[in-house]
DNA sequence: TTCACAATCCCACCTTTGGGGGATTAGGTT
DNA sequence: AACCTAATCCCCCAAAGGTGGGATTGTGAA
C-alpha cells in the first residue's frame, strides 16, 4: 500500500483528490493539508512513512517550489509530484532541479493521477505531455536567451545586487553616487515589474533576466 | 485525422500496430514499412503529409537513430516517436538530441500508444515513466553535503525570503508577528555570517545553505 | 535539576531602501 | 529643431530592514 500525502490550499481540489485516493485500495492518505507548514507538522506526528507527495506548486506562504528542498531534508527518499494549473516552464525547471520527480496539471483525470502515483512509486515518473516536450526541447538545442530589456549599466547594477551588495557598496564599486544607483534601481524595478531588491535577485537567479 | 507512419522491421510488431492504427477513426496510416529506406521512398510518393512516425530504434541497415536526421531533413515538421525494446539511456539521449519527441517501449499497451500519438500531434510528448525519470535525473542538482545549521523555522523563513517576500508578508504567511520574523532573521544572519536579506537570498541560490 | 536553545514576542534606535518629484548632459532619431 | 533615452546627480519622506538590548515558554540533553 502506497502512502500518499496531499498539500494543496484549494479545498475544491484537495477534497476530491483526498476522496479519490483514500478510497483506492492501493493507497492510504494520512495527510491532506493546505500548507507546507501543516505538512511538516503532520509528517512529524505521522507513523506511516510518506511515499509520494502531491504538492501544489503555487501555495501561499512557503511556495511548493521552495518546499521541495525543505521536505527533502526531512524525508530524503520521498517522491514529490508537483501539481499546477499553469504550464510554467520556469517553475518546471526549478522544481526538477530541486528534486521533484513528477509534474502534473491539476485538471489531469483522477485515473491518470492514480497511475502517475503508482509509476512514481515504482521508480518511474510522469510528466504531462507539454512538460515532457519542454524537457526535450531543452536537450535539442541550447535555449536562446531572451534579450534583456536592461541597459548595460543596469545589468552591472543587477550583478552587484546579486552579489548581495548594498546600494552604498554598489555606488562605491561603480564609481557613482548613492543617488545614481538609487535612480537606476528605480528604473530596473519598473522594467522588471518588481518593487524590491530581493525580487530582482530572485528573478536573476531564476534566469528571468 | 492524423497521418501516422510505421517503420518497424518485425512483422509481429508492425502488423498488429498497423491493424490497430488504421482501424481507429482518428488516424490514417498510408505507410507501414520495414526500413528507413522504404520509408523515404514511400514518403516521396505519398500525397498525405506525414504527421507522426513510429520509428523502431534498432532497425537493420540505417538504424532508427541515424534515420532521425535523414527524415527531419526531408520532413522538418514531422513528430517522431521512437519505439524500443530496451531501456537504453545512451540511445534515448541520442534520439532526443537528434530531434525525436517521444520514446515508448514496444510493450506499451495499444491504447497508450494511441494517446501518445494524439498528445504528440498536439505538441506534447510522451515518455515512458522510466525514460522520464532518467531525463529528470539528468537535470537534478547534486545535493550539497553541507549540513545546514539552520533550524526548521529558520529554513522556512529563508524560503520565503527567496520568494522575494517582505518581513511583513512572511509574518502574515507564517502566522507570526513582524518582531518574531525580525528576531529569526537576526539569528539567520548570525549563523550565515551575513548582514542582509539580499545576501541570504544570494547564498541560497548558490546552494550555500 | 540545571542548562542550552528554539521559538515566540517586545522596545528603541538607526540605516537602508523605495517612491515621488525633479535637473543636467550627451547621444542618437525623426 | 524637436524628441527620446541613458546616465548622472539632487531632495524629501515613508516604509522596510538591521542592531542591540531585553522577556517568556517549552523541550530535551547533560
Amino acid at each position: 500500500m502506497i502512502s500518499v500525502a496531499i498539500v494543496e490550499d484549494l479545498e475544491d481540489i484537495r477534497n476530491p483528490l483526498f476522496e479519490f485516493i483514500s478510497t483506492r485500495e492501493e493507497f492510504i492518505c494520512n495527510i491532506a493539508v493546505e500548507s507546507v507548514e501543516d505538512f511538516l507538522k503532520a509528517a512529524d506526528k505521522n507513523d506511516f512513512p510518506v511515499d509520494v507527495i502531491l504538492l501544489d506548486i503555487g501555495l501561499p506562504g512557503i511556495s511548493g517550489l521552495n518546499a521541495i528542498k525543505l521536505i527533502k531534508e526531512k524525508l530524503p527518499d520521498v517522491n514529490i509530484i508537483m501539481l499546477t494549473v499553469f504550464d510554467d516552464s520556469d517553475k518546471i525547471f526549478g522544481a526538477i532541479q530541486a528534486g521533484a520527480v513528477g509534474y502534473l496539471m491539476k485538471n489531469t483525470p483522477l485515473e491518470k493521477i492514480k497511475q502517475a502515483i503508482i509509476d512514481t512509486y515504482n521508480g518511474g515518473t510522469t510528466l504531462s505531455p507539454e512538460v515532457a516536450r519542454k524537457l526535450l526541447n531543452f536537450f535539442e538545442k541550447p535555449k536562446s536567451k531572451i534579450e534583456s530589456q536592461l541597459t548595460e549599466k543596469e545589468k552591472q547594477i543587477v550583478a552587484c545586487m546579486v552579489d548581495g551588495q548594498s546600494f552604498k557598496m554598489i555606488a562605491a564599486n561603480l564609481g557613482n553616487t548613492l543617488e545614481t544607483i538609487k535612480s537606476h534601481a528605480k528604473n530596473i524595478y519598473r522594467k522588471l515589474h518588481v518593487n524590491s531588491k530581493a525580487e530582482v535577485i530572485a528573478k536573476s537567479f531564476r534566469g528571468e533576466i
